[in-house]
DNA sequence: TAGCTTCTTGTCACAGTGACATGAAGAGAT
DNA sequence: ATCTCTTCATGTCACTGTGACAAGAAGCTA
């Protein structure tokens, strides 16, 4: 019960990233190893504290973003993902979280950044099958993360984002089968894709080396809402949600 | 650049709560009367600071819940929206919040709670038209809000949190109609609600008075997640996303 | 009983989808 | 050259889910 004299605790705030790209047909994250106590050593997702008291929360994850990931925010999709702030998630003291989520196309090795000790790209599946364990909570962040790019494949145009331009129509069906972790018919995505109007518009009948017939390619479209989506595969039935 | 010397800032941080019924048919939000400044005497969302440093951020969404609306937190939907942090926008100082969507059943009259001036529930439509005006940044919060709370009755079992048990389908209609602004063909909405496994059951043959043929009642089934979903109506060519 | 209201059950055409066959265009081997 | 292998591209078919209706069922009121 607040009285007059009562005054409402002061905290701090970080923000932290979840950067996914796709290497070698699968999902991979962006970790650092951490410099400083604590969990000095271990692997965590970039980010860091607000610079002062006036700056921008996403202006501080898009200064981070810069700084220990050597990327270009203003080319990146950038989202907020959410506030974790259990107390004793930092034991340091109150600190509260907001992550946010980016999706980079395909890039060469990071190069560390000013702040981070190392940076490099970890398989997303190596997280949450308990191989590698993450610093404060940022598995269940990066769970998160993951869980939004998955539902956001289905009716936006995020899954370009993943692809460097141009691009062809099976690198974009590798994305929705790394991120969803599924094996999708080639034909019937092919249909489907093209389907949706504006959403991947055919840059002139150009094409490219493989080993077979060469394909066509594409450019991002306008459009950044799907119609009609693009349907995960049943993940048989589950009963969760909220 | 942070060095030796450098500390991260302190900031204040507050939940606020959008907490949406469903009266008379309309889409409404609960609002408090601002008893202090700034924006004394104008429509806030409800909500405040952390009691002290060791309150978790949901226990002190549920702690306002009770204390601005009266409302038991055990029994509702409790979702978090995100974090609102722009520098600017209490003229306090620097002050973030992390805002929460609740979804209550008809209910009689809010009566104010202890902090709040004055509650009452307002339809939305006046907040989005205009020609009633928000504390703070509370207008964008509610859109927000009013957005997740679309999105989420398509695909969760979330529209039965808006009725009272029993209900009759007719009555979960009227949510869908309320909070998507559409209106819905009874013929096919009573299909497509029966056709998903698990999202009402009936409770035994029994009807309530009206004016033409009695209604069967049901009640909310097991299932969360809602397959096939029940999709909204197309909103023509939108061409926005994020 | 007729008329009105609201709930409930059908019907029909069509879009979207998964499963699968088949054709087209290149590279490399013989 | 021709064959084979690979990958890309297009087509077919049955089935589900959907929107736009018609029509029947069950109560109330006059």
């Amino acid at each position: 019960m607040p009285d007059a004299f009562w005054q409402p605790p002061s905290i701090l705030l970080a923000v932290d990233l979840v950067i996914l790209t796709l290497r070698s047909s699968k999902l991979h994250v962006l970790l650092v190893e951490r410099g400083i106590e604590p969990y000095k050593g271990e692997h965590a997702l970039p980010g860091g504290f607000l610079n002062n008291v006036d700056e921008g929360i996403l202006a501080a994850a898009q200064r981070e973003l810069r700084e220990e990931a050597n990327l270009d925010a203003s080319q990146l999709h950038l989202e907020q993902l959410g506030a974790y702030g259990d107390p004793g998630r930092d034991p340091r003291g109150r600190i509260v979280s907001v992550a946010y989520l980016a999706i980079a196309p395909g890039l060469p090795e990071p190069e560390a950044g000013a702040d981070a000790a190392g940076a490099s790209w970890k398989p997303v599946e190596e997280i949450d099958s308990g191989r590698l364990e993450l610093a404060f909570d940022h598995r269940w962040i990066l769970a998160d993360g993951i869980e939004r790019a998955r539902t956001k494949l289905e009716r936006s145009s995020l899954a370009t984002a993943f692809c460097n331009e141009p691009f062809t129509i099976a690198e974009l069906q590798q994305v929705y089968e790394a991120v969803w972790g599924v094996e999708l018919d080639p034909r019937n995505f092919y249909r489907k894709v093209q389907g949706v109007p504006g959403f991947i518009i055919p840059v002139g009948a150009e094409r490219r080396t493989t080993k077979g017939r060469p394909a066509r390619l594409f450019r991002r479209g306008q459009q950044t809402v799907l119609h009609p989506p693009l349907s995960r595969p049943n993940p048989l039935t589950t009963s969760e949600a909220n």
